[in-house]
RNA sequence: GCUCACAUAGCUCAGCAGGUAGAGCACUUCCUUGGUAAGGAAGAGGUCAUCGGUUCGAAUCCGAUUGUGAGCACCA
C-alpha cells in the first residue's frame, strides 16, 4: 500500500508501487497528458520511475517554470541527437537550459553553417515525431568512461571521469543517442512539442576557459506552446527596436565610425543628454561634499609603473610616443592623478575624509570583441571620485557612497538594482589582516544599507574588495554601473600620507567610487530603458512648435522664444509640410512634446499639446501650458519629494 | 583576443550562373496652405569597406586587412 499526498492535501492510496504517470492518470486524463515529470518529496524525478513508499507528489506540467526547464533541457538533448545523426563525427559536450531556451556545445572541426542549422532543426522535428522513449540508466562510472572513450566522445568521458568514484552515474537513452545527465527528463521526445527554434551558432570555450579549445555552441529557444514561442520572438523584435545603437541614429544622438573603434562621436542632441547627466551629478556631488578636480589625460609612463597599472593593466593601456621619444600613457583610470593632488602640501587627519571627484575621460584598449555600441567602448567618461579617509571611516564612507548610488538610480527611474560583493582575488596585494579588515568594513556597509546582495567570489580588484551595482537593461542584459572599492594599496605605492592625531605619518585609505560608472554606458542604458521616450528633464529636445500653415509662423516663433526663456529646449518646425507629416517625423525622433499652432491658436493665444505616443491633444493657454511644461522639465533635484 | 556571419546611396535593402549599379524613405527644387503618424512632381546623390589576386573583364570568384553583428573570454 502506497499513500500519495498531493499538493492540495488530498491523499490517494495505491495497491503497490506507482509511477508519476499512474498518479496523474488517476487524477485526470488531461493531467496525464500534460505531465512531464514529478516532484517526490520536493525532488524532481522521472515520471515513469516507481514510487515505492508514501510520499508527497507534485505533477510537473509544461506550463510551470520547472516544466519549462525540463522541456528546454530535453530540447538540448534532441538537438544533440539530431547533430549526431547528421554529423556522426561530432563530439558532444554539455547542453544546459538557459533563460528563454537552451544551448549545446559541440566539438567538430568543420563549422556549422546557417544552412546546417536549418537541417538540424528539421531533424529535431523528425525526432520529436518519432516520439522516442527517453529512459534513465544507471552506470558504473569507469564503465561509462570506457564506453564514451570507445565511442570517440572524449569530452563526455572527461566530464564523467571528473565524477567522484562510487557516485551514481545517470545516463539517459533516447533512440541511438545516450548522454550523461542528472535528469529528470520527459518520458519521450514527442513531449517536447513543436514550440522550439534554433537561433544561432557561436563559439564558446571548453569549460569557459579562453586557454582551452573553442567549441561550437548552438543556441535555441523552447516554449510550452507555439503561442509563447511567437510572443518571445515578438519580444525580441521589440527589444531590437529599443536598441540604443538604432535609437542613437534615429534620434541623432551619436555615431561611431571605423577610424575610431569604441569611441563615440556625440552629436548636439546626444551631448545635451550627456551634459544633462553631468549637470545633475555635479549638483548631487557638490551637495554631498565632493570637490571637483581635473587631471591630465596623458602622463609619463613611469607614473603608471609606480602605480602598478603597467604590470596589472598594461595590456589595456594606450601608449603614445612624442617626438622627443618620451613615452606617455593615456590614462585608463583617474586614481593616480587624484593621488597626485592629495600629495600636494601636507595633509592632516583633520582634512579627512577628502572627496575628490572628476568627470574623467579614460582610454582603455578593450579586446575588439568586447566593443558594443556605446555600452562597451574604449574611451569613456567616468563620474569618478576618490575618498581619502582613515581606516575607521571606511564603513561609513562606503555606506554614504552606496546611498548616493541608490538615490541617483532612483532619480533616473531604476529601482531594481542588484548589488554584488566581490571579495579577495587570488592575485592580490596586502596582508590577509588588511583584507579581513577591508572586507569586514564593506560587509558592515552592506548590513547598514539593508540591501540584498550576492557574493562574487574572488572578483575583487587586486588592491581591495568592491561592491558592484548592476542594472538590467531592456534586452535582459546586466550592466555593471556604479562601483565602490576599498583600496589599501595605491596610497602607499604612490606615497600619499597624512599626519595622524598622534603626529605619526600614515597612509590614507582610498575609496574608489563611480556612480553612473561610465557616462557613455549609462546613456545607452537610459536610451534602452526608456526606449527613447525620455522623461522631459532628460530629453535632449523637449518641445517642437509645429505650424499648420504659414499664417501661424510669427506666433510659432513667439511661442518658441517664450519657451526658451523658461529654459525649455525647443525648436520650431515652420516647414511647408502637412501637420500629419510633422507629427510623424517628430514622433519618430521621439520628441516628447509637440505644440501645434495654427490660425486658431494664433488668434486665441493658445497651443495644442500633443504628447509623444499619445493620440489625444489638449488645447491650453500659452502661458499656462509653458509654465506646466517648465515645471515638468525640472531636474529631480528641484522637485519637492 | 577567439568562433561564425556580414560590409552596395544618409537609412532599409535588391542586384551575385562575372559584362563597370537599382528601389523605397531621407535630401534639393517646384507645385500644394493642408488641423494631428508619410500630398504630388522633378532632380541630385554610389571609386559597391580597403588592399591584393584570378580573368579580356570583378560589386559579384579567391586571399589579406579594417570595421560591424551574435556569442565566448574580458569588463565601467
Amino acid at each position: 500500500m502506497v499513500n500519495i499526498r498531493l499538493p492540495d492535501g488530498a491523499v490517494r492510496q495505491f495497491d503497490g508501487p506507482v509511477t508519476g504517470l499512474d498518479v496523474a492518470a488517476a487524477i485526470s486524463k488531461s493531467l496525464a497528458k500534460a505531465a512531464l515529470a514529478i516532484r517526490v518529496d520536493g525532488v524532481l524525478k522521472d515520471i515513469y520511475l516507481p514510487i515505492e513508499r508514501d510520499a508527497t507528489v507534485e505533477i510537473v506540467t509544461r506550463d510551470t517554470q520547472a516544466g519549462l526547464d525540463l522541456l528546454r533541457h530535453d530540447a538540448a538533448h534532441v538537438l544533440a541527437e539530431a547533430v549526431k545523426e547528421l554529423f556522426p563525427e561530432t563530439q558532444v559536450t554539455i547542453g544546459p537550459t538557459i533563460e528563454n531556451g537552451f544551448y549545446y556545445d559541440f566539438a567538430r572541426p568543420e563549422p556549422f553553417s546557417p544552412d546546417d542549422l536549418v537541417r538540424i532543426e528539421a531533424r529535431m522535428r523528425e525526432i520529436v515525431k518519432r516520439d522516442e522513449p527517453i529512459r534513465r540508466e544507471v552506470w558504473d562510472r569507469d564503465e561509462a568512461v570506457a564506453f564514451f572513450k570507445a565511442a570517440g566522445e572524449h569530452y563526455k568521458a572527461e566530464i564523467i571521469a571528473g565524477i567522484p568514484a562510487g557516485e551514481e552515474v545517470g545516463l539517459y537513452r533516447q533512440g541511438a543517442f545516450i548522454d550523461l545527465c542528472r535528469g529528470p527528463h520527459l518520458p519521450s521526445t514527442g513531449r517536447l512539442g513543436t514550440a522550439f527554434k534554433l537561433m544561432s551558432v557561436a563559439g564558446a570555450y571548453w569549460r569557459g576557459n579562453s586557454d582551452n579549445e573553442m567549441l561550437q555552441r548552438i543556441y535555441g529557444t523552447a516554449w510550452a506552446n507555439d503561442k509563447d514561442l511567437e510572443a518571445y520572438l515578438l519580444r525580441l523584435e521589440e527589444a531590437e527596436k529599443r536598441d540604443h545603437r538604432r535609437l542613437g541614429r534615429e534620434m541623432d544622438l551619436f555615431h561611431l565610425q571605423e577610424e575610431g573603434p569604441g569611441s563615440v562621436f556625440w552629436h548636439p542632441k546626444g551631448w545635451t543628454l550627456f551634459q544633462t547627466m553631468i549637470g545633475y551629478m555635479r549638483r548631487k556631488q557638490i551637495a554631498a561634499g565632493y570637490l571637483e578636480v581635473n587631471t591630465p589625460e596623458v602622463l609619463d609612463r613611469s607614473l603608471w609603473v609606480r602605480s602598478g597599472h603597467v604590470e596589472k593593466f598594461g595590456e589595456n593601456m594606450y601608449l603614445t610616443q612624442t617626438p622627443d621619444e618620451r613615452v606617455f600613457a593615456l590614462k585608463p583610470m583617474n586614481c593616480p592623478g587624484h593621488v597626485q593632488i592629495f600629495r600636494q602640501g601636507i595633509r592632516s587627519y583633520r582634512d579627512l575624509p577628502l572627496y575628490l571627484a572628476e568627470f574623467g575621460k579614460v582610454h582603455r584598449y578593450e579586446p575588439s570583441g568586447a566593443l558594443h555600441g556605446i555600452m562597451r567602448v574604449r574611451a569613456f567618461t567616468q563620474d569618478d571620485a576618490h575618498i581619502f579617509c582613515t581606516e575607521e571611516q571606511i564603513t561609513e564612507e562606503c555606506v554614504k557612497a552606496s546611498r548616493l548610488i541608490q538615490q541617483i538610480y532612483h532619480d533616473f527611474g531604476f529601482d531594481d538594482v542588484v548589488v554584488k560583493f566581490s571579495d579577495r582575488p587570488e592575485r592580490r596585494v596586502g596582508s590577509d589582516e588588511i583584507w579581513d579588515h577591508a572586507e569586514a568594513a564593506l560587509k558592515a556597509a552592506l548590513a547598514a544599507l539593508q540591501v540584498e546582495w550576492t557574493l562574487n567570489p574572488g572578483e575583487g580588484a587586486f588592491y581591495g574588495p568592491k561592491l558592484e551595482f548592476v542594472l538590467r537593461d531592456a534586452i535582459g542584459r546586466d550592466w555593471q554601473c556604479g562601483t565602490v572599492q576599498v583600496d589599501l594599496n595605491l596610497p602607499e605605492r604612490l606615497g600619499a600620507t597624512y599626519v595622524a592625531s598622534d603626529g605619526s605619518r600614515r597612509h590614507p585609505v582610498m575609496i574608489h567610487r563611480a556612480l553612473f560608472g561610465s557616462l557613455e554606458r549609462f546613456c545607452g542604458i537610459l536610451i534602452e530603458h526608456f526606449a527613447g521616450h525620455f522623461p522631459l528633464w532628460l530629453a535632449p529636445l523637449q518641445v517642437v512648435v509645429a505650424t499648420i500653415t504659414d499664417d501661424a509662423d510669427d506666433y510659432a516663433r513667439e511661442v518658441q522664444d517664450a519657451a526658451r526663456r523658461l529654459g525649455l529646449r525647443v525648436e520650431s518646425d515652420l516647414r511647408n509640410e502637412k501637420i500629419s507629416y510633422k507629427v510623424r517625423e517628430h514622433s519618430v525622433t521621439k520628441v516628447p512634446v509637440l505644440l501645434v499652432v495654427g490660425k486658431r491658436e494664433a488668434e486665441t493665444r493658445t497651443v495644442a499639446i500633443r504628447r509623444l505616443g499619445g493620440k489625444a491633444q489638449e488645447v491650453l493657454g500659452l502661458d499656462e501650458a509653458l509654465a506646466a511644461l517648465a515645471a515638468e522639465a525640472r531636474s529631480p533635484l528641484d522637485r519637492v519629494a
